[in-house]
DNA sequence: GGTAGGATGGGCT
DNA sequence: GCCCATCCTACCC
């Protein structure tokens, strides 16, 4: 079943715990959340809306349940889902998924063979589902591009700790994944 | 097993 | 002009 919006009109930190063992589809790819980050709003530093409303971060300040999409490093794109009511800018970095359909168009893509090379890793799991800026604004709650609930058990506990790659706020356990599962970008 | 450095361009001060 | 919510390669234990 699709999560429908009220999944996403929650606090930030609960909805990147839930996402954990969903599925992200889009169209012929589709793939298991297996690590997210949360990005609480305006009160946190590593936060895009920590700068406020700009015309990258109106996407963040809108309705839940819509893909914010970015472009980091000259190279790669990262997925976020917005969290929250709107006007509430929380959202949750998608930060690896575990591949499960669509693999070959997934390692042609990638240009890599090895199944946890695929998606381990936000900037890699773009490029294997084929995200870029043009879904950022996208509805997830219908559509092509959705996430879904099918009813696997998440195989592993719920682990936290600090967010990668940031600067500001690094000590806030923000950083979920699914104990032991070999896609997580850093077990 | 590990890490240092470079690629590469948009956003914001 | 500086800062990135990254990844890959080269090189070193």
């Amino acid at each position: 079943m699709i999560l429908g919006r009220s999944f996403y009109d929650r606090p930030t930190v609960e909805v990147a715990r839930d996402l954990l063992g969903k599925v992200i589809v889009l169209g012929a790819v589709a793939g298991r959340i297996v690590e997210t980050e949360a990005y609480v709003g305006m009160h946190d530093g590593a936060a895009h809306a920590s700068r406020g409303l700009t015309a990258r971060t109106r996407v963040l300040f809108g309705p839940p349940g819509h893909a914010y999409v970015y472009f980091i490093y000259g190279m790669y794109h990262c997925l976020n889902l917005v969290a929250e009511a709107e006007g509430s800018p929380g959202c949750v970095l998608i930060r690896a998924l575990e591949p499960v359909r669509g693999i070959g168009i997934m390692r042609r893509r990638r240009g890599v063979e090895r199944l946890e090379a695929l998606a381990s890793g936000p900037g890699k799991l773009t490029v294997a589902m084929g995200i870029d800026l043009r879904w950022n604004g996208a509805d997830v709650t219908e559509g092509r591009f959705t996430v879904r609930d099918d009813g696997m058990p998440l195989g592993g506990s719920i682990a936290a700790g600090p967010r990668i790659g940031i600067r500001k706020a690094v000590d806030w356990p923000l950083r979920f994944w699914v104990q032991g599962n070999r896609f997580v970008s850093r077990g």
